[in-house]
DNA sequence: GTCCAGGCGTCAA
DNA sequence: TTGACGCATGGA
């Protein structure tokens, strides 16, 4: 069942697709010849940069143009945020133009961000895909062969010792404490009718979700901009670049999204992956 | 070997 | 309410 393989072209702009896949908001993509393959559900993307363009090849055209999220205005919040008054946030928005926050499937952020905790990316990356590998459904596609996130009630007959034999370390309880918590997966797709409040609460409710996590998947798995995650990078960001004071996290997220309202995701994650990018320099140059 | 990572739960004070 | 601490694991 090979179905046709359809093009997306996006001028490059205000849409990167580097940035947009390594700034942090997605674990599921990896590198292949001069580009990226793409995976969300059971749908996969190949795409890669040609001129002035940035070429998206699928079977799945409709699903692809929403997941980049290609019918916003990004120039319209890139220019909403160099007039802010912070140069730290200027600089970040001049070199992550280009970031787009994609629509991920909820359900598959919620779970993924709980194994993002304490960890670094490339980690987090290789236990989701030994977790997909192991118990996802195998798909297949023009692009590759891969797996999809595994069900929620597959997840639910994951024993916490099979977790830890894929790495998930204490991560596993917490796997198998919220996947037992949710009767269907839809459940977690329905909670996007709530708002940012209401939502947060019933996610920190979840064990092994605290406010970081939680602002990610309001965020990452619901667009819903009005978010800002704090972690240690936001932190350092927060004390060195805007000379805040506050300690507790929460209250530090609280004093931004009133500073940038519903810009407050896209900036987070301008500047998120403007402080790494520096930081990454930095240690090149020592070398 | 040591430090740290897109933190959180727990338990004292 | 706040602060300190332990937590599994592997990348750098």
């Amino acid at each position: 069942m090979t179905e046709m393989l359809n093009t997306i072209k996006v001028k490059k702009g205000f849409f990167n697709i580097r940035d947009t896949l390594e700034c942090g908001q997605i674990f599921r993509y990896f590198q292949k010849d001069n580009g990226f393959v793409v995976i969300s559900e059971d749908k996969i993307c190949f795409a890669y940069e040609e001129g002035e363009e940035t070429i998206i090849e699928t079977t799945h055209p409709e699903y692809f143009r929403h997941f980049f999220d290609l019918e916003r205005d990004y120039e319209k919040i890139y220019r909403e945020a160099i007039v802010e008054d912070n140069v730290f946030l200027i600089n970040s928005a001049k070199s992550g133009k280009g970031i787009h926050i994609l629509n991920q499937n909820s359900y598959e952020m919620l779970f993924e961000f709980v194994i993002s905790q304490n960890n670094n990316i490339p980690r987090i990356k290789k236990i989701i895909s030994t977790l997909c590998e192991r118990y996802g459904e195998k798909i297949h596609s023009n692009i590759c062969d891969f797996y999809r996130f595994p069900s929620l009630e597959t997840l639910k007959g994951i024993s916490v010792e099979e977790y830890m034999g894929m790495g998930f370390g204490y991560r596993g309880e917490y796997f198998n404490a919220i996947s037992n918590s949710y009767k269907r997966e839809e459940e977690i797709e329905e909670m996007a009718s709530l708002d940012e409040e209401a939502l947060f609460s019933k996610l920190i409710s979840l064990k092994g979700i605290g406010p970081k996590v939680a602002n990610c998947i309001l965020l990452f798995g619901y667009h819903k901009t009005r978010s800002f995650p704090i972690d240690t990078w936001m932190m350092k960001i927060y004390q060195q670049d805007f000379g805040g004071e506050l300690k507790d996290n929460k209250k530090i997220s609280q004093w931004f999204i009133d500073k940038f309202g519903d810009n407050s995701g896209y900036f987070q994650q301008y500047m998120f992956y403007y402080k790494r990018q520096k930081e990454r320099e930095l240690i090149e140059g020592i070398k």
